[in-house]
RNA sequence: UGCCUUGUAGUGGAAUUGGUUAACACGCCUGACUUUGGUUCAGGAGAUUUCAGGUUCGAGUCCUGACGAGGCAUCCA
């Protein structure tokens, strides 16, 4: 029960670091966070960062946000702030600046002259197809390139012709010189450098080459002196080649760590099928609140703190699986249970006319903010005669007092805060829906005050029709309706769910709300939590559903 | 039929590095409390650690083989 013997068990990477640490091998601790500006970041993402910087926060030392952008034709600095805000937003510190890979594109080029002159790389003319063909497939040898016994000086000339530009794009590139045999089909003269004659969003037309990701990742990190390189397992068959690389450079020997990335059930973690949502319309756009991404959560009532928590759940491990998004939605309702504060919100409205309550009355209630939260306060609620509830709430016919606790005839209900009103009648419109329903109140049973000694088992919430405000409320639901999308077959748009919003244009919430800014986050009581979205307006608040409150009745 | 990575309850993920009844979390099920069918609290079910051999006093951990899963053959990252 000490505190020691209940010592926490470390990730594989932590492990490694803190042997690292330990037997002298490092002496400090580095990492680094390396997004690609051409999409929006998603809660794999959000893995990675909380990972890197988390890890450089736990032992001191520190994480950098650097943008891979060495491909100019589909990078952009709409994303790099997109990005930014979002890592900014999560709360973590990147140091000074954001860093590049293009601010060391001169760099980048002089390893690739130092690698030319060791006779390690060589220009080569052939076209994409025939060096792809030259690969052949990774059972069998590959075949070296006409071009690979070059002499030193026609590379180094020939380079100096695709950096000024004299070759057409396509017509040949820089291949690092290994071995054409290697099962590791990455080992197999890799293109290093390539012409592309497209402007950069951040270098303009200085260049018309421009590196690979193996000549730029590992160079950046070991630019920056990054001790622990973690990118996810796809790479790992990259990693000789990143060693490779360091090892001829002579330069600062970063090591690359791979880890298991993200699978999400229900949800796509894809950046390009995220665009691809985006540009055909299934979605709002990348921060539409269905969607994945940090900015959607964001909008969708995440905080920083449910997402870093879902992170830590989640572990690190090397293994591929699929995570549950109920632990996603567990970490947030453990968070905002904390910090939302209650009210009152319904989203399909029942009158309720108390009739022994004088026409004109209204009594001031005072409402707790958050029971778990003494700081919270109160605030006053109006109850008056005529009011609102939910619909869902109401029931004609309704099963045995032991299976129902709301409202139905001759049934009495706590409103809380309010009274105990035991329903008395009901009026039906010409197409069998209830209208209204009647109610008395007892006097006896005002909350705080309570003399009658009555228990009921239902307790509702409730909303004064004269000071009840209008609002929108947008409920989501899961974007697709297949738990593993990993394993289908056919196109994923296939799976999408067809109800994963329902606007509900007509709902009333309590007067307290009236002044709610975007980004205000409640919990509207027995429903869920909700956030004032960036479309409310001072004439029609909008609410965005973040997750529903745990529901043990309705599973049942 | 090449190479790399990886197989532990439904899911994620531990196991003092070869040591007794295989953590913990989510989910699920009971019960208690409750002016949220929430929260909280107490408890429970659920695993022949993919399979088959082997080494060992002792194997989830080591060895061999089989099988499964994922990745690698973009002038993407």
């Amino acid at each position: 029960m000490s505190e020691n013997e209940k010592r926490e068990s470390l990730n594989f990477i932590e492990q490694m670091i803190e042997d690292d640490l330990a037997s002298g091998k490092n002496s400090f601790v580095q990492t680094r966070f390396p997004p690609e500006p051409n999409g929006y970041l998603h809660i794999g993402h959000a893995k990675s960062i909380v990972l890197n910087f988390g890890l450089a926060e736990k032992y001191n030392g520190k994480c950098n946000l650097r943008f891979d952008d060495t491909n100019p034709e589909k990078e952009s600095t709409e994303y790099v702030n997109a990005i930014i805000e979002d890592i900014k937003w999560l709360g973590y510190d990147y140091g000074e600046k954001a860093l590049f890979t293009s601010d060391y594109f001169d760099t980048l080029y002089e390893y690739a002259i130092k690698l030319i002159k060791k006779g390690k790389a060589y220009v080569d003319h052939q076209s994409a197809e025939e060096i792809s063909a030259g690969k052949t497939n990774p059972t069998i040898p590959g075949i070296e390139s006409p071009y690979r016994n070059n002499s030193v000086e026609q590379n180094l000339e020939e380079f100096e012709k695709m950096r000024a530009g004299e070759y057409a794009e396509g017509s040949c590139v820089l291949r690092a010189k290994i071995d054409m045999t290697s099962p590791n089909m990455h080992m197999r003269d890799p293109i290093i450098y390539r012409i592309k004659k497209v402007a950069h969003h951040r270098t303009g037309d200085k260049w018309c080459i421009y590196p690979n990701y193996d000549f730029a990742h590992g160079q950046s990190d070991s630019i920056e002196n990054v001790t622990y390189s973690l990118c996810t397992l796809e790479f790992r068959d990259h990693k000789p080649l990143y060693d490779w690389l360091i090892d001829e450079l002579e330069i600062f020997p970063s090591k690359q760590t791979e880890f298991a990335r993200l699978n999400l059930s229900y949800t796509i973690v894809s950046k390009r099928k995220l665009l691809q949502l985006v540009n055909d319309g299934h979605v709002a756009g990348w921060d539409d609140p269905r969607m994945p991404t940090i900015s959607a959560l964001r909008r969708r009532g995440f905080t920083p703190d449910s997402l870093k928590k879902f992170a830590h759940k989640v572990g690190v491990a090397r293994r591929d699986g699929i995570t549950d998004v109920a632990l996603l939605e567990h970490s947030v309702r453990e968070d905002l249970n904390k910090k939302a504060n209650r009210v009152f919100g319904i989203q399909n409205p029942l009158k309720v006319v108390i009739t022994n309550w004088p026409e004109d009355k209204e009594e001031i209630m005072q409402a707790v903010n958050n029971p778990e939260d003494e700081t919270a306060g109160t605030r006053d609620m109006p109850f008056t005669r005529e009011l609102y509830i939910e619909q869902d709430d109401f029931l004609e016919n309704p099963p045995s007092p032991r299976k129902w606790f709301r409202l139905g005839p001759d049934r009495e209900v706590r409103l809380k805060y309010g009274y105990i009103v035991k329903c008395t009648g009901f009026k039906k419109a010409d197409d069998g829906s209830i209208e209204e329903i009647y109610c008395e109140y007892d006097p006896e049973t005002k909350s705080g005050q309570d003399t009658s000694g009555k228990k009921v088992k239902g307790t509702l919430g409730w909303v004064s029709a004269k000071h009840a405000v209008e609002a929108e409320i947008r409920l989501y639901d899961r974007l697709f309706k297949t738990e593993n999308l990993n394993t289908i077959d056919d196109d994923f748009i296939n799976h999408l769910n067809p109800d994963s919003l329902t606007i509900v244009p007509n709902a009333l919430v309590e007067p307290s709300l009236k002044d709610a800014k975007a980004g205000d986050q409640f919990q509207f009581e027995r429903q869920g939590y909700f956030i004032v979205d960036k479309e409310s307006t001072d004439d029609k608040l909008v609410f965005n559903r973040t997750v529903t409150l745990r529901d043990n009745w309705s599973k049942k």
